[in-house]
DNA sequence: GAGTGGTCTAGACCACGTA
DNA sequence: ACGTGGTCTAGACCACTCA
């Protein structure tokens, strides 16, 4: 019997990313906040500096931190000038990447059984609603739906979603301590319905890039579904394949 | 004056990892041989195992190579088990994922514009174009159109093709030798022509997910132009963001 | 100048695959 | 039994940021 190889314990490095990762989901340090020098972590945890490098080696490649030489060790933040929109693929023919955004409404409302499942959630939970939409210019180019877990996003309103000035994932990670790591996209192409077409100002019918996406924060805990319906006349989703 | 930060000489392991890049560009290995050790390597770069070790860990990240504990590191190739549609991101709702390939054509032709720009071809310089089918079960799901210089892929026919069993990008490695090693995507939504309607087997201006591809081999030298159109029906585009 | 991350080395020991 | 990659350590020196 071969066996389908396993070690008894994870490598240490391991290990101590997911402490690392623990510390961050406990808030131990906020996104923006300079993390322990490598040498005091390997203190901390009582390895050597080079394991402890490792640990953060993959933390970076993940985009959970951020190194910056001679300055130190960085959580990752959505509200650094260079991250807007990280998550956004979208990109215009012509290069353009900057988007104007246009509340449509913000509302309380009840899990349906999908995004109970997408968001591990019981039945009926209360979750908020979000629609908006983001403009190149005068013109509508996405029509976004979120669904967030109250328990999470505790008093989201349109008043303090229109007097915030950047990204919905800043706020989020602003008001709510909730920094947004990692996705999964499902993309479809789908026809337009009577509602979306009005909303981004297309014919009834016209094919729309629909993503749908789930959000995941520190320790692959899903808290947001999203939903989006891309106009892709003059614009494409750019994807890298390796 | 700051300066934009520059090093005088790229690091070693990262002229280790060129240096094992041209060699493979050169087919010092092919795709599936064993390299040579990591010691064996950093006797012959004449640098530290450590050092070697870390040009073949972005190697490895890149899936350029694979490595094996205990057996050694291998060239990838797009002929192993688990690598056919490695860049098909193509996923049926019920997670089935393997595919029928149906050949449509296989015929010489001109470059135009636009695969001459994106394979950095001279005009209408001579390119091979293909267009075949993928089905699952006998719905067609995905409709292919490739492009490929003619002096990289010389002598390939429909004969060839029907009678590989392979994927495509393994046919190419085995007979042209030509790996893929990344590709870059745009996405769209587009509607469906009377063309690709008749093919896919569904109406005329039903919404089809158009997929431009262009596929890198090693050096990041464009060699295949593509477009497909995927039915997505009862299927989704999977992707991750991080 | 003090402190940080970035590169590079040398060596020990472990886990695994192959024959 | 041997050779391979995988983990972990200790230490040197460099490049950079910031006060």
């Amino acid at each position: 019997m071969p066996k389908t190889s396993a070690r008894a314990t994870a490598p240490l490095y391991e290990q101590i990313r997911q402490l690392i990762v623990s510390a961050l989901a406990a808030g131990e340090w906020k996104p923006g906040d300079a993390l322990p020098s490598e040498a005091h972590l390997a203190q901390r945890f009582g390895a050597s500096a080079g394991t402890v490098r490792r640990a953060l080696d993959e933390l970076t490649a993940a985009h959970v931190v951020e190194r910056r030489q001679g300055a130190g060790t960085f959580v990752a933040t959505h509200t650094a000038p260079g991250n807007s929109y990280r998550f956004l693929r979208l990109v215009a023919d012509d290069g353009a990447t900057g988007f104007r955004r246009e509340l449509v409404h913000c509302r309380r409302a009840r899990a349906t059984a999908e995004s109970a499942r997408a968001l591990h959630l019981r039945p009926a939970e209360p979750v908020i609603e979000v629609r908006r939409l983001l403009l190149r210019g005068a013109r509508p180019v996405v029509l976004d739906d979120l669904w967030l877990p109250e328990r999470h996003f505790d008093g989201l309103d349109s008043a303090q979603i229109n007097a915030y000035p950047g990204t919905l994932y800043a706020l989020f990670e602003e008001r709510f301590r909730v920094h947004m790591v990692r996705a999964e996209e499902k993309l479809r192409a789908v026809s337009a319905t009577a509602e979306a077409a009005a909303l981004l100002g297309v014919a009834e019918g016209r094919p729309l890039l629909s993503v749908e996406r789930v959000a995941y924060t520190y320790g692959d805990r899903p808290v947001e579904l999203r939903r989006g319906l891309y106009c892709t006349d003059a614009d494409f989703y750019r994807n890298e394949l390796n």
